[in-house]
DNA sequence: ACCTTGATTGTTTAA
DNA sequence: TTAAACAATCAAGGT
């Protein structure tokens, strides 16, 4: 996935314009780090180490419907194993789907990154703790860390927005749909 | 590596 | 310095 940036790096200036203007923008870090390089084009040292501890990034609506498509895709043809072509045929699908038909998913989705916050927390609460630091005060008493804290996956989740439910089915096609 | 889209993060640029 | 535009990475699935 790294190797492969040439395919889908190409996106529409159009599209994350739209992206832009629907998401808050300005709550990230935005370092900044002015390179000497002519255009736009500074990968990252890329010295991030490979923590296991470390939830990996939640999976997107498209992945939460991959999860079940590639199940009914196998079913459907049990000889095809290569998954790259799950990967066409749930994409095009995706694609003819509508936005009531994503909302499903993306509800799931949302669910999904509700827990990775969680568990990042989690886990940045335990690197915290990991991390030595050399000046220390006479207080250790509390130099307790709890290992398994980030499967830590209590009941107390969040519902701010009527979407949330788990079992509990709902028709909301009311979403103005924009052709163009 | 293949292959998909989405989401988030990171970098560069304009004001 | 900050917002905005863009670029790149990464998440899963099986061989």
């Amino acid at each position: 996935m790294k190797g492969a940036k040439g395919k889908g790096a190409a996106r529409n200036s159009r599209e994350v314009l739209k992206l832009v203007d629907d998401r808050k923008v300005g709550k990230r870090k935005a370092v900044v780090k002015v390179d000497k390089s002519s255009k736009r084009q500074a990968k990252k040292p890329k010295s991030a180490k490979k923590d296991p501890n470390k939830p990996k990034r939640p999976p997107s609506a498209f992945f939460v419907f991959l999860e079940g498509f590639r199940k009914e895709y196998k079913k459907e043809h049990p000889e095809v194993k290569a998954v790259s072509a799950v990967g066409k045929a749930g994409g095009e699908k995706w694609k003819s789907m509508s936005d009531a038909e994503k909302a499903p998913y993306e509800a799931k989705a949302k669910k999904r990154k509700s827990d990775y916050e969680k568990l990042m927390k989690a886990y940045n609460k335990k690197q915290e703790s990991m991390a030595e630091d050399g000046d220390e005060e006479s207080d250790r008493s509390k130099s307790e860390v709890n290992d398994e804290d980030e499967e830590d996956a209590e009941e107390g989740q969040h519902e701010d927005d009527d979407d949330g439910e788990e079992e509990e089915e709902e028709e909301d096609e009311d979403e103005d749909e924009d052709d163009d």
